[in-house]
Formats: C-alpha cells, structure tokens, sequence
DNA sequence: ACGCTGATTAGATAGGTGTCAACCTAGAGG
DNA sequence: CCTCTAGGTTGACACCTATCTAATCAGCGT
C-alpha cells in the first residue's frame, strides 16, 4: 500500500555483486513475490506491451479462465506492489506499467554488471 | 522440483515487448515467487556474491534470526526453483547460484530491449 | 430517475507458506 | 562402534492467498 512510494528510493546494486541488506529485501521482495503469479506475470506483460502503453481491463479479463473479481485482484496486488498503475476513464479503467521499477528489479537481478 | 529441468528451455523475451504465454508464465512464475521472500532474497544475494562462488550454509545460517530448519527450508525452495545449486563436501554443505536462470529473469524484465 | 454495463469490494473457503521444536542423516574422529 | 557437529526432514501451527459468489460502486444512455 506504501510500497509505491518506498520503493523508489531503493536503487539498483546487483544482487550478485554486494549483498542486499535486510531493508531493501523487504522493499523489493512484495515486488518479486507480486511477479510469482502466472496469471499476474501474464497480466503484466500485457499491460506493459500495449501499444497505447494503456490496456482496459475489459481486454485482460476475456484473456483468462477466471472471473472479473479474481483478475480484478490480481490487478490490484500488481498496483500495490508498485507495478502498475489504474486509471479511471469514464466506464473502463486502464492499466499501465511502471518501467521504472521493472527496470530496478531488472538491474538486480542482472548477472554481469553495464560495465 | 521439476522445474530446474524445464526452465534451462524457456527463454528471454522482455515482457514488455510481446506477452508473455501461458506456458512461459507457468515456468517462469515460480521463479518469481521464490524470490518473493525477503530472507530468500538475501540467502540467494549472499550466494551470488560469494567470493569464491560458493558459500556453506554455515555462514548463512547465522546471518539470520531465524533457527536452521527454517534458513534450510528456504534454501530447498531456492534449489527447488533452480536459482542455486547445493554440493556437500565433508561436513559442510555448499551453496552456488546459477546465473543463467538470473540472467534470464533479469532479461524478462529489462524494460529497454538491448537492440 | 432507472437500468445497464464495467469494475471493485466483501465474505467464504480450500489450499499454500513461514516458522518452530523434535527428530533423523551424513561425515569426521576418536 | 560411539559420539559429535552440520544440515536436512517431519509434523504442527498460525497466517496468508487464489478463487468463487454475491453485493456494491461508477458512469453512460435512455
């Protein structure tokens, strides 16, 4: 609920390079554990490859064997870890992906450095 | 358990580029999940950063206020997710990540496609 | 104001997860 | 063979989670 602010301060040292103090694991790992979700893995990618950068709920729900109320739960797991955001456009409510922090979780995850 | 074996197939491309299929989440979660979890995300940091590459539990353990059972049973689901690999050699048991399955997940989420 | 459609919330339930204490297994060394 | 130590396994417990149905909220059109 909180984590959207926090996690930006956290920043980007390889996880592989010097260890992740206890602070910042348990600022990043709602993120990760968001992520372990096949459904909301999917619903991620979705809503991160729309063309519009946007995606309307009412185009994530037919994509799956489960009812609005359960996608409409994972969305909001996907919001509260910071992930995504939702914004309410008359009838429909689109999604979109918050680069940054997949970008954060990406750089920690990376195996060689930029260098 | 099975996993290990599987994800080595599955690979690389940025989530928010084409959406990710059912198959690839189905693999690819678990992963995730796994890392979902502050004292495992510290365990597998530790192991990744080790200097000569691997680490005893021994040094783990103690890095935690957490009793052995319980740091072993979070290094299983780190095995059983395929991010490290356990070799016992005398006494001590040791602990290596297996970067490839990092480096994987890392490019999932890369945000800007290395084109 | 009314009803329709899209989306979220609430409540219920089955199954999963983190933790511990107790026990077991594998080597090392007498 | 016995014992000591390092790890792992088991079983139990409290808590969390994925899913559903039913109810509720938010706009749009009549």
């Amino acid at each position: 609920m909180s984590n959207q602010a926090t996690q930006d301060a956290v920043c980007c040292p390889p996880l592989a390079e010097r260890r992740v103090p206890a602070e910042a694991a348990a600022v990043l790992a709602p993120a990760f554990k968001a992520l372990g979700d096949p459904v909301r893995l999917q619903l991620l990618s979705m809503i991160a490859s729309a063309e519009s950068g946007e995606i309307c709920v009412c185009d994530l729900t037919p994509a799956f064997d489960l009812t609005g109320p359960t996608i409409s739960h994972h969305l909001r797991t996907l919001r509260e870890a910071g992930l995504v955001d939702a914004e309410r456009r008359g009838t429909w409510v689109y999604y979109r992906a918050r680069p940054a922090i997949l970008g954060q979780l990406a750089a920690l995850l990376a195996v060689a450095p930029a260098t």
